[in-house]
DNA sequence: ACTGGGGCTAACC
DNA sequence: GGGTTAGCCCCAG
């Protein structure tokens, strides 16, 4: 019954980056796991891209994998921008601009999405040739 | 219907 | 520690 339209979707992760309280942050895989599509993050990034001009989402509480604005090398002044916003919440950054998860890493309590569901069998990307 | 691309991620060299 | 390769996912042209 559920048509999976890209709607849905991206108001999954919108609802995911809003789950994301005022001082913590989350990195795009994580949301993309809340959001019901764990390995997607690319996905959460594109929504967010386009979902920017919709304010009141907290996009800057989402960062790259470790704390790292990934987004810095594409964007800075939205980086930079992003940085301020934390800093303001009180999300310490680290020398290289870096947040410190292991302080103000969101820590999830259950996903959302209906893929939730589904078993971990997808497994973190990559896994190339070891 | 298919191809390309993207605020990504983790391993490999 | 840094740069490259490969892979996952979904949306848009």
């Amino acid at each position: 019954m559920d048509k999976p339209a890209a709607k849905d979707t991206y108001a999954r992760i919108r609802a995911a980056v809003r789950r994301v309280p005022r001082g913590r942050v989350a990195t795009y895989g994580q949301i993309a796991v809340v959001a019901g599509m764990p390995g997607a993050a690319r996905l959460v990034g594109y929504a967010l891209y386009r979902s920017l001009p919709h304010h009141g989402l907290p996009w800057h509480r989402v960062l790259g994998a470790g704390g790292r604005l990934t987004l810095a090398k594409l964007d800075p002044a939205t980086a930079m921008t992003q940085r301020i916003r934390l800093e303001a919440e009180g999300v310490p950054f680290a020398a290289a601009g870096r947040v410190d998860l292991a302080r103000c890493q969101w820590k999830v309590g259950a996903p959302i999405g209906p893929r939730a569901r589904k078993p971990a069998a997808r497994k973190p990307p990559a896994k190339r040739a070891r």
